[in-house]
DNA sequence: TAGATTGTTAATCGATTAACAATC
DNA sequence: TAGATTGTTAATCGATTAACAATC
């Protein structure tokens, strides 16, 4: 299959949760790409579009099965493939993150949660106990480790980004406000909360005028 | 001026750091739309464009005067309107955004905090004290809050977000995992932190194959 | 069956890129 | 000045939408 684009996927996850919610027990249950569209407002063609480019058949006159839209994204995505991921950055967000158990239905399993300061060593949150950073590349090695979620200062995260890629580590979700320089084929997910508060600070001046 | 895109309000964010990081102290500081397309792996025509639409001119053989940029995005953004928002769920993430002091540049100012559990309500977190959801309407109203930060359970936040509508409150920024129904005049920024998760699962998967 | 829905081709639309004159 | 850089027009590219035959 061609590599997906980060808008495709964007959408692939908005129809999973539409359909994953309204999914009824029956196994026989369907969803017309109609449905899909006027919750996501979008066009159906589209919907039909992206669902062909991940292989789901609809049938005429019924629909789409809800369990194979939802298998059908879960196979894309690679929800099936189940990663171990480690935290890095106890604060306030990483203890946050730690203590949610949202994250499994997506293959992600939060196996670590690291701190640089040594007063934090051993304290327990939520099911983790906070480790040593130093401690990282043994305890990716071990646990097969294949994702960091980086939740510590900017002026630490490119330093603790490069510690993570030498442990082996393939993945990194960036929570920290700055940018990250990686090796080819380490992949960077920067998640950059200010856009949302620009969007809402956007609307509001719209609003005004 | 037009309505903005999402996708160039993205692009604009992306700019911004950029340029706000490199910001020399000298006033006479320039930029290049070269140089900033570089950062951004786009084409510096892009770059261009971007910036005529929200009416910075640069100037030739020069570049681009960096606080001008700077100037011109806050402006296109609203980032020099403050406004007030509340949190309303003190979990884990509802007090780590608390916590946060990120949001100023921006324009934003967190002023309280809300959470319906009583035996919470006096605690401290940072700079705030936890409020009862019961006083929402009468602080929305006296602190003039306009933007309402919703770190709720899924299970509570369509009744959380219609209790701040009804408030008066403008703007949603909704951490929950579920879609929000409000009424017009009211912006919703959902923030898809699954959506993270989907990008990573899926480049873990492409660089296995 | 008739009507509803898909899948696909063609048309449209918009966004990105290329080309290049204008400028300093 | 010569070379670098912008701003803008035209060309390209890709994504979305419209149209409609095929299907159940």
């Amino acid at each position: 299959m061609k590599q997906l684009k980060h808008v495709l996927l964007e959408r692939l996850m908005h129809y999973y949760h539409f359909v994953v919610e309204r999914q009824d027990a029956a196994d026989g249950a369907t969803v017309t790409s109609t449905q899909i569209a006027k919750l996501v407002h979008m066009d159906a063609t589209l919907v039909r579009k992206d669902l062909a480019a991940i292989g789901v058949r609809g049938y005429p006159h019924v629909g789409f099965r809800s369990h194979e839209v939802v298998q059908a994204i879960r196979d894309a995505l690679g929800f099936d493939e189940p990663h171990r991921a480690a935290i890095i950055g106890a604060g306030r967000l990483g203890q946050a993150i730690a203590s949610y158990h949202g994250f499994t239905p997506y293959g992600v399993d939060i196996v670590a949660l690291f701190d640089i300061a040594p007063q934090k060593t051993g304290l327990i949150v939520g099911r983790h106990e906070i480790l040593p950073l130093a401690s990282l590349a043994r305890v990716v090695a071990e646990q097969n480790v294949s994702i960091v979620i980086l939740t510590v200062p900017a002026s630490a995260a490119q330093e603790v980004a490069d510690r993570a890629v030498a442990a082996g580590v393939r993945a990194i979700w960036n929570f920290a406000t700055t940018g990250l320089v990686v090796p080819d084929g380490v992949f960077v997910h920067h998640e950059r909360i200010s856009v949302g508060l620009a969007e809402l600070s956007y609307h509001l001046k719209q609003d005004a005028s």
